[in-house]
DNA sequence: GTAGGTTAAAAAATCGATTATCTTGTCTAA
DNA sequence: TTAGACAAGATAATCGATTTTTTAACCTAC
């Protein structure tokens, strides 16, 4: 259940892991102000919990690069820039890429399976349930279960990381997903070559959606500026 | 000087950035025993800290890839692998031949300058000071420098996270570099080509020297199982 | 003997309070 | 005015102690 940081187990049901994923959600969620300085003691608050695991959060989610830490300043809120949105994109270009024509190569008919089980319930998934939430969900999920068989464990680790920054950028304000219709149809399709083992194909389809997504990205990052 | 995760301000001279920095070295350098459970007591008389910011430096190493946190069962060094030294290494070759080729295509003239003088310092180096701390320095110093101006923060951030895990393997037990002759060698080419702007030969010839280190890896870590 | 249960010791996680550092507003002197 | 010094309040970092959980040794029943 809990894919975070493939290789890294992290701990499940204490109260430090319980703001990690917390925190990390609303951070990723854009349910923080980008350069914000985070007031410590309005987070215990928030989140219910401890200073000491507080800060153990804390500092998992800098060293994570979720967060800045600065010197005997506390925590800070990254910036938001177009270069580094152009940066994060590209980099997914690159890797998920890669990722995916690996993960052609190697998918058994498990990895079949479950991919076709990923794609339907993200059709099927209620995109006004819990603000979007539940469909950001198993979007997350479904990019995750394409690339799964890639082979390389830190090459997972990597995408995961460049969604969750690539997130703060596609999910800024309160928005959900506008271009619901045309997702689905390049969703559907990435299945469809993958099962037909269509390694090229499924690459450059690949560009093209986190191409659009970039544009979705782009837009917002704009319009918040 | 403090060059660690590019993107992420961290602390300097802090109790927590100093245990850190230490716990990080010593890891990378193999001075723990793969698998090793961490006795947290142990390490405060070790590093001479208190227990919190032992704790910040341990979880933010944890999220760093270079300990395991296990559920109310502390920390543990990560054991191992063939495969994952061979994950990693295959890593290596794509990110830094990707870094590379871009940084010879941004790269300025100051580039030019540090890559001859990081170059030069690495060669000049004392291979016996400091148990070959100070080469080692002087080693990833060079690297750095190398893919330096490719133009993604993100590139760089995880080319740094494989060096350490790379290290993990290639630093096992007490021993030096034994090939320095020829990784002198190819530092310098990796130098000439890249002044030339031959980004085609230079990635080849990192590769190449990628294999070289990989080999070493390989032979420590098959010795030392 | 061995599986299952109990418990004492050890270790991890968390809390509350202390110490150190930074921030802000005010005052003074040029 | 305004730059710099200073003090008071706010915030960050750290410490020592408490609580919770795990580990390991022991016991008992089969």
């Amino acid at each position: 259940m809990n894919n975070f940081l493939p290789n890294t187990a992290t701990p499940v049901g204490t109260a430090s892991s319980r703001v990690f994923d917390n925190l990390r959600k609303d951070l990723v969620g854009g349910r923080f102000v980008a350069g914000e300085k985070l007031a410590i003691n309005a987070l215990k608050e928030r989140y219910q919990v401890g200073l000491s695991p507080l800060r153990e959060a804390l500092n998992k989610l800098a060293a994570y690069g979720l967060l800045i830490q600065e010197n005997q300043r506390g925590f800070r809120v990254p910036k938001l820039s177009r270069e580094e949105l152009d940066d994060i994109a590209h980099m997914r270009l690159e890797m998920e890429g890669m990722a995916l024509e690996r993960a052609i190569a190697n998918g058994d008919s498990l990895w079949e399976a479950d991919l076709l089980a990923a794609a339907h319930r993200l059709k099927r998934a209620d995109i006004t349930l819990d603000k979007g939430e539940e469909w950001e969900h198993l979007h997350t999920q479904f990019h995750r279960t394409l690339v799964a068989p890639c082979g390389s464990v830190w090459l997972l680790r990597f995408i995961e990381q460049l969604h969750d920054q690539f997130d703060r950028y596609r999910r800024l304000g309160p928005k959900m997903p506008t271009i619901r219709q045309e997702l689905d149809e390049q969703h559907h399709q990435l299945v469809e070559l993958a099962l037909k083992r269509e390694a090229k194909a499924a690459r450059e389809l690949m560009d093209d959606h986190i191409h659009k997504s970039y544009e979705v990205a782009l837009k917002r990052y704009q319009e918040h500026v």
